[in-house]
DNA sequence: CTCAGTGCAAACTATTTGCAGATTT
DNA sequence: AAATCTGCAAATAGTTTGCACTGAG
């Protein structure tokens, strides 16, 4: 539930962190930008500062609640992290977003950093182009 | 040589465009942000301003002369287009930039593209850690 | 009651643009 | 000469910060 999930970052409950929690939760679309997000709560009576979203997303990204991604483009967006790791299919013309997840993938990415003495901490792969159907 | 590729670019062969042609392909570091490129020709003797930095940079990467990335952080880095393809591993320690190609990888991003109906036009693949040596 | 949290406006950073003068072809 | 290019300064876009007030615990 939100509120212990905020209470546990060692954060106030308070209404805007509710709401934006809130959001990503339960939105049928996963990734905002924190403008989106802004405007979301903006239409749906919650009155917030743009100042407070940005501040309230950095909080929970390192609480470890949300993920940041910096896809191409100007803005980065907002998923909740619901812990399993995945990749992302990004449509240029739509600007849909996919997730897969491959382990062949994920075991190549960790024997080429050993392979180069590399200790791997994250990594980011995004596949871009057109949706088909 | 590189008057050729500004010309064949339909670009007019001029001072700060050839010497950011030239820092790129001569330097020893590969990737620079245009902050970067900007000093680098002022310490050289250039005298250009950012905004042509910029100008010339975008200008380069949409005739394919070079190749722009979006690493975490604020910053775009731009790096020579030398036609082979690969992918990076960012020391967020150094800022160290290795770049690496795997085919198993590029392989299996092509069929996932395929499963999921989806027209692969690029893709970004980086890897963040610290080289252990 | 205390300290964290908030909204607002101002500040910042990276990048882009308008414009008048300079340069390439 | 014609058209592109450049530097400068001003404009933008996204995000961050200072500050006085508000609200959670």
């Amino acid at each position: 539930m939100d509120k212990n999930d905020i209470k546990q970052a060692g954060l106030k409950i308070t209404k805007p962190r509710i709401e934006i929690l809130k959001l990503l939760e339960t939105s049928k679309k996963q990734h905002f930008t924190a403008e989106e997000i802004y405007q979301e709560l903006l239409a749906h009576d919650t009155k917030v500062g743009i100042a407070t979203v940005y501040r309230v997303l950095t909080q929970f990204v390192a609480a470890g609640l949300i993920m940041k991604h910096n896809f191409e483009g100007d803005q980065c967006v907002f998923e909740l992290d619901r812990g399993e790791h995945h990749d992302h299919m990004v449509d240029m013309k739509s600007g849909r977003i996919v997730e897969f997840h491959d382990e062949v993938i994920e075991q190549r990415q960790r024997e080429i950093a050993k392979e180069h003495g590399f200790e791997l901490l994250d990594h980011s792969l995004t596949l871009y182009g057109e949706f088909k159907d």
